[in-house]
RNA sequence: GGCUUGAUAGCUCAGUUGGUAGAGCAGGGGACUGAAAAUCCCCGUGUCAGUGGUUCGAUUCCACUUCAAGCCA
């Protein structure tokens, strides 16, 4: 039996995802499954460029909009709402168009990534943080070494997270992070996943950034901050927002307006720049010109999912 | 017009007691399985302003020229 077939749109931020995807979906009664790791947060509008109603043009929209910012989410989250997702539109007849900037959470779809049903153990990662703090990185680094030494060899002493990560996954499922993620992909993916990027010039890109931090600032990204930090006390994994944390900063005076216009900007590019070295990595990608009209772009999708 | 100081990487600047040079920032490349807009790793050849001179050898010393900043007229 064939496998239904799934569009995927990605490129770095700013190279033109949603205007596209949103007349793709229009041309081929399609719906989209955003894949946007700060998109899915309600109340954060303006820093996360998301669609307002009049964008969407009626287009619906899955994934997106939906988490409270005081929520923690994560990869595994995603993968189950997204495939959700695409089951639903798959069910109402129309073509799932997977949208988003998020690499990791693309290739979560893309590779049929199986998570464990397991939970964040908060307690543990503070524990681990104490340990880090009295005892040093390294501690917990050669700690990790011991559980699984195959894991470690890909991962820098500094890197804090991914050491912590191995502890963590060993704790809460007595397997090791290799065998876990051997476990992961055993499935076979479901879907036809056909993957398109959109690049540009970088220099264009860049300036592309920079002229839509400017008009984030317009638009009220402040507001939008003080708004948020009213409504919610907590925010355990939307304030890493790119924009966001800056004007924090901003707000607490630990930069000038300009300080933290040029940061936004200069993360941002920075940002972009890492999303494109993970698309790259992909070999079926076919890639787009974000300069290129829309319409050309779109029958290039057409030709390539046929 | 005279004097002084400067001119070295995209930017800010070190440096070479004469053997063709290196930091920070910017930028580039890469990794990535439950925080991912996060986190982490790697990457520095450039007419050393130009033209002559001294020298085995000049980016370095000398002269002149150009440009910039400052001071004196």
């Amino acid at each position: 039996m064939q496998k239904p077939k799934v569009i995927v749109i990605c490129g770095p931020t700013a190279s033109g995802k949603t205007a596209l995807s949103i007349e793709l979906a229009k041309k081929i009664d399609g719906q989209i499954v955003s894949c946007d790791s700060m998109q899915i947060y309600k109340d954060m509008t303006i820093g996360t460029a998301k669609p307002d109603e009049e964008e969407k043009q009626g287009i619906k929209h899955y994934v997106m909009d939906f988490i409270s910012p005081d929520q923690r989410y994560s990869v595994a989250d995603f993968k189950k709402d997204a495939t959700e997702a695409i089951e639903e539109i798959l069910s109402n007849g129309k073509t799932p168009i997977v949208v988003g900037g998020t690499g990791l959470y693309i290739d979560s779809l893309i590779y049929g990534i199986e998570y464990e049903d397991i939970n964040l153990d908060e307690e543990y990662r503070k524990q681990l943080e104490e340990k880090i703090k009295i005892e040093g990185l390294q501690s917990l680094y050669n700690q990790a070494k011991k559980i699984d030494p195959k894991a470690i060899e890909k991962i820098s002493p500094n890197d804090k997270k991914r050491i912590m990560r191995i502890l963590e996954i060993y704790k809460a499922t007595g397997k090791t992070k290799t065998e876990q993620e051997i476990e992961s992909r055993k499935n076979e993916v479901k879907y036809d996943y056909r993957v398109f990027a959109i690049n540009m010039e970088r220099e264009i890109l860049y300036e592309r950034i920079n002229k839509r931090v400017d008009i984030m600032i317009e638009k009220g990204l402040i507001q939008e901050v003080e708004q948020l930090r009213k409504k919610y006390n907590k925010f355990p994994t939307a304030m890493q927002g790119l924009g966001y944390k800056e004007v924090v900063k901003y707000l607490n005076n630990e930069y000038s307006k300009e300080e933290m216009i040029d940061t936004i900007k200069q993360e941002t590019r920075r940002y972009a720049k890492r999303q494109l070295t993970w698309f790259r990595k992909n070999k079926n990608t076919i890639w787009l010109n974000g300069l290129d009209s829309i319409q050309n772009n779109i029958n290039i999708i057409l030709e390539g999912i046929n």
